[in-house]
RNA sequence: GGAGGGAUGGCCGAGUGGACGAAGGCGGCUGUCUUGAAAACAGCUGUGGGUGUUAAAGCCCACCGGGGGUUCGAAUCCCUCUCCCUCCGCCA
């Protein structure tokens, strides 16, 4: 959510983002109409609300019964004036609200101009693609192979789109969990473990709601959504919370499952565990002063690339362009593995900052040590690193002529002595 | 799932229709005293919105778990939801 003094002080600003992003700016004049509407009709309740206040104050002082049944009425229609114009306000403020919660963040002046994905830009590559002396298998030929990746029970159990893992399959995926959280708990991060299922206005707050509930698995008994990442329990974390500046930056990292509908891709051929119902991520997400917000930004980039170095996996970093950010995003960063299996450069990371975007949703303020009153702060997030895919870079990439797979070095404490998956004989 | 009891400021806790944004205590901040600290004493100590201003002060409105209702007037009465506690049942 943008700030409403914005709207009011420099509407131009918000109509530029929206258009480099592509979209229309038309909203930007419908809240400023609102939101004039909405002033209009407070200042006339608070004036009427302030009449009957002083008013009940009188009519306890007044002796004379006559008077005082008048004084009554006289305030009993004041009070009428009040509940009608007030109806009227709070449907303007549902209407403002809604509106301005579709409006996307403002975009970073870093951020180049481009349609889609294609104009993303590429800042650096890392590391050199293997080179084989055979044809690299896909892991969806190489999985099955090695007897750890079952496509036709995860379609029994759960339909297309979900897989099951098996064995040392199973406990690679969980080593890469376990690497990861240790690694960002030695950066500074702090572990978390959350619900897996949140409430409505815990989704609202992260931002995926009410524009991309099409997206989202929800529960329609209870108000239970789960996350399509836990970026947004890590959000709701300190919602409606005043935090001191001393405690300042707040850094977490989580593991979760992410449950995401992906209707927009549903006809998309994807092959093997690239883009699923569900799937496992590690997140980084970092709370700090609006100063600190752009530091913490490239720091965090550099513990998503991190984790890419040490698994020994080439990666690139590319700036997403205005058409490919996402809504609360204000610039955004993604790292690519290289799969050399189905030759394809893999998205495993999207690190951005949202700036006050997400805190002003989800009341999340802090006490400056200098200064008085409370300001947002500023919240940043990053997958350090989403699981199904580094699997398919780790498999990819570390086959073998016999079908084998080698077991990253910095896995292997996690491994129970395994350092080469070797095919079933 | 059944029965009962609760929810008040950073914390504890008073308040059952008007002078209550809310006693009192604790904590915190500032000052006096002190070589310094402690103690004592005095003052200050919530959030959001509107208006106003170069900025502020000031003024007004709202907030006593959420929503709704009764009333001229609600922390206080009524309805409803949520959460917490105790007991019983069930359970990984």
């Amino acid at each position: 959510m943008l700030d409403i003094q914005l709207f009011r002080e420099n509407p131009d600003l918000i109509r530029q983002s929206l258009t480099k992003r592509h979209q229309d700016p038309s909203p930007v004049d419908q809240v400023i109409t609102l939101d004039e509407k909405r002033r209009e009709l407070l200042q006339e309740v608070e004036r009427l609300r302030a009449e009957r206040n002083q008013g009940s104050q009188e009519i306890k002082k007044i002796e004379d019964p006559d008077q005082r049944q008048e004084k009554i009425a006289s305030m009993r229609a004041v009070g009428d004036q009040v509940d009608l114009l007030n109806s009227k306000l709070k449907e303007v403020e549902i209407n403002l609200k809604s509106l301005m919660a579709e409006i996307p963040n403002l975009v970073d002046d870093r951020v180049p101009d481009g349609a889609d994905e294609s104009e993303n830009e590429l800042i650096k590559t890392v590391g050199d693609v293997p080179e084989f002396s055979f044809t690299p298998q896909p892991h969806w030929d190489l999985g099955p192979a090695l007897g750890i990746l079952d496509f036709e029970r995860g379609v029994k159990l759960s339909g297309t789109r979900f897989y099951v893992l098996n064995g040392v399959g199973a406990r690679l995926q969980r080593a890469l969990v376990s690497f990861m959280l240790d690694t960002h708990t030695r950066h500074g991060y702090q572990e978390r473990y959350t619900p897996f299922m949140v409430k409505e206005d815990i989704v609202f707050a992260s931002g995926q709601l009410p524009k991309f509930a099409g997206n989202l698995y929800h529960d329609h008994e209870e108000d239970f959504w789960w996350v399509p990442t836990v970026e947004v329990a890590l959000t709701g974390l300190h919602k409606d919370e005043i935090l001191e500046e001393t405690a300042l930056p707040l850094e977490y990292t989580a593991y979760s499952p992410c449950f995401r509908r992906e209707k927009m891709s549903a006809g998309r051929e994807v092959r093997g565990i690239k883009r699923g119902h569900q799937f496992d991520k590690v997140e980084m997400y970092i709370y700090c002063t609006p100063e600190e917000s752009e530091k913490q930004f490239q720091r965090m980039v550099d513990d998503a690339e991190r984790v890419c170095r040490e698994l020994e996996l080439p990666y690139r970093v590319n700036k997403l362009c205005t058409g490919d950010l996402g809504f609360h995003a204000a610039i955004t960063y993604d790292i690519e593995v290289w799969a050399a299996g189905c030759g394809e450069w893999l998205e495993v990371s999207s690190i951005s900052n949202v700036l006050d975007f997400q805190a002003r949703r989800a009341a999340i303020r802090y006490r400056p040590k200098d200064k008085k009153g409370t300001r947002f702060v500023h919240t940043l997030n990053g997958s350090g690193l989403g699981l199904p895919r580094v699997m398919i870079a780790v498999l990819e990439n570390n086959q073998q002529a016999d079908g084998s797979v080698v077991i990253p070095e910095v896995l292997r404490p996690w491994m129970g002595g395994v350092e080469i998956i070797e095919p079933p004989t």
